[in-house]
DNA sequence: TTGTATGCGTTATCAC
DNA sequence: GTGATAACGCATACAA
């Protein structure tokens, strides 16, 4: 009937149709569609509910992305932040969507359930460790290790981490970790755990363990935080206590927003591609959803570090010099 | 056959066919229900495409809303940040979707397509002027209005707006400029254009419009910022200068993220709780649904001014003794 | 090249 | 209270 806008039909006639179209105001049914060719030409990023949206610009970032990503290959998007776990997964075979995208918040056992099922799913912003299921994550361990180093270069050796327990089956903690261990040992310095102090995400968390930090018996000179958030509270803590950042302690975290280019002293960052990592993951259920008996594979977007004010005195120097620039909240040497 | 889950069925019967279904794994297929029923159970969340998703965390509370409100009715929530209008159009009549949340970036002229349509359809974080639709935005004139008055209250005279354009259909600029006109006039002051700097929302901006009204003939003892970003630019421009706020310049603005509270000085800004006009433009929406006779209503969510330390030096001082705090920023007076 | 019949899985209707 | 049947609108396969 309409699907004749491809094959070999006269140009006369698909003229023809396509007024008769325009003079009734013809659409075509989704549904009627969907139910005939098995396809609803829609994908879905499950999530489980999001508690702070409007810190969590990561997946704001992400959503942003795979919604474009998704748009362009003619597909729509469905969110799914689910609370019951059984709506999640009614919603896979109810075929109300072709594929789904997980977020890294998802927890285990259901990402488990969906690969039992053969169901068409990718994680995005995870590994799928042994699990036969594909997955993109960004390089959170290079990140990390490339913040490492950057202290290490400055001639820090006394670098303390502010971490974060992992929230759910969302290892990237442990990966920036990891990412801050070997570049220590590289260096041949150990990762002592009285260097690793523990907060949870939160700003609030950030001022008290950063207090923490700040009272270690041989003060550190640097400080790797797994979070601007924290990286903030710990300069602001720094600050009351007198010291200048980064003078005094040079600061490295992970960016998760624009603000830390905002704020001051700039934070020097990790910055991680969410809108890269959900392109490269919508590809990849596209791809998968095209040719079924693909093999699962991982992918894994670099991030990279960016110097700014918060580690580099003489950075900030040059930089300020350069911009006609001046420090928002350190008091100035010479005042 | 399975709809039996509701009327007039024998409690033994219910549990057989539950039974029954459990053993077979027989999963309800959305879209030939939604063929039959011609009802999708999906709500549509319309937007342009968000060139800044990072910055734009206004639209991730609205939208975690609104998943979150639609869930709760049993419907799902798809997201369509259109490029091309048609594709937008076809998506509202394609049976795809029960009804829409037009984002108030979505052109007037899609928005009045949609009007003649009677597609059932209500807009989110906008009025609709003359037109028959429902709507729920916050009171964005209000906050102005009671930002500006916290300003006059503290005895300010000379008041400057760092304001900005609209952008497409978004009229809240001209609406915080009304609040603040409103609460001059009050006072007697005349809001004069040599008083209103336009920037464009963005953090660069805020610095050179910033820079322009600290060197105002008589500069200005406070400052109405409409937007956040825009406020923390002002201030750091101030600094730059050696100004400090709010002994120097007194600067309210309007939250967009958390951030208010982690910058130093915390700001004094309206809150607008975009989480709630979410849920109220959901609600709004499902009764109309339900109840498709319905005459459209506006509904505007108060927003309110909170107090915090860029705008009162009192309120900072007490802040400071009571929570132990100190400012991140500004030189203190005796140092 | 064009027209026509069949079935996708549900739900609603109507006899039983 | 229960079972059969038609129809939703489109895509496909097949006949013309």
């Amino acid at each position: 009937l309409v699907v004749q806008d491809s094959p070999l039909v006269t140009a006369a006639t698909k003229e023809r149709v396509r007024v008769v179209i325009a003079q009734l105001g013809y659409r075509p049914h989704a549904a009627a569609a969907a139910l005939r060719r098995a396809r609803s030409q829609t994908l879905a990023y499950v999530t489980t509910e999001v508690p702070q949206p409007a810190l969590d610009v990561f997946r704001a970032v992400l959503v942003s992305a795979l919604a474009a990503r998704a748009q362009a290959a003619g597909q729509y998007l469905l969110l799914d932040p689910f609370v019951d776990e059984q709506r999640c997964l009614d919603l896979l075979d109810s075929g109300r969507i072709d594929g789904a995208l997980l977020d890294y918040m998802v927890s285990d056992a259901v990402v488990r359930v969906l690969v039992e099922r053969h169901a068409p799913v990718v994680l995005v912003g995870r590994d799928a460790g042994d699990l036969p299921i594909g997955w993109v994550k960004a390089d959170e361990e290079e990140g990390a290790y490339q913040a490492t180093r950057h202290l290490l270069n400055l001639g820090h050796r006394r670098v303390a981490v502010l971490a974060a327990r992992r929230q759910g089956p969302n290892a990237i903690a442990e990966q920036r970790l990891a990412g801050h261990r070997r570049a220590l040992t590289e260096a041949g310095i150990a990762l002592t755990s009285d260097k690793v102090l523990y907060g949870d995400w939160s700003y609030e968390s950030g001022r008290a363990q950063g207090r923490q930090l700040l009272a270690l018996r041989t003060r550190p000179t640097a400080a790797f935080v797994l979070s601007e958030l924290m990286a903030v509270a710990l300069i602001q803590e720094a600050n009351k206590q007198g010291l200048r950042v980064p003078h005094d302690l040079a600061v490295v975290t992970t960016e998760n927003s624009p603000w830390v280019e905002y704020v001051r002293p700039r934070l020097s960052a990790v910055h991680v591609p969410m809108d890269e990592v959900g392109a490269r993951a919508t590809e990849m259920l596209l791809a998968l959803l095209a040719e079924s008996g693909r093999i699962p594979e991982g992918v894994v977007v670099p991030t990279r570090f960016v110097v700014r004010d918060s580690s580099d005195p003489s950075a900030t120097e040059r930089a300020t010099s350069a911009a006609d620039e001046e420090p928002w909240l350190a008091p100035r040497p010479t005042q």
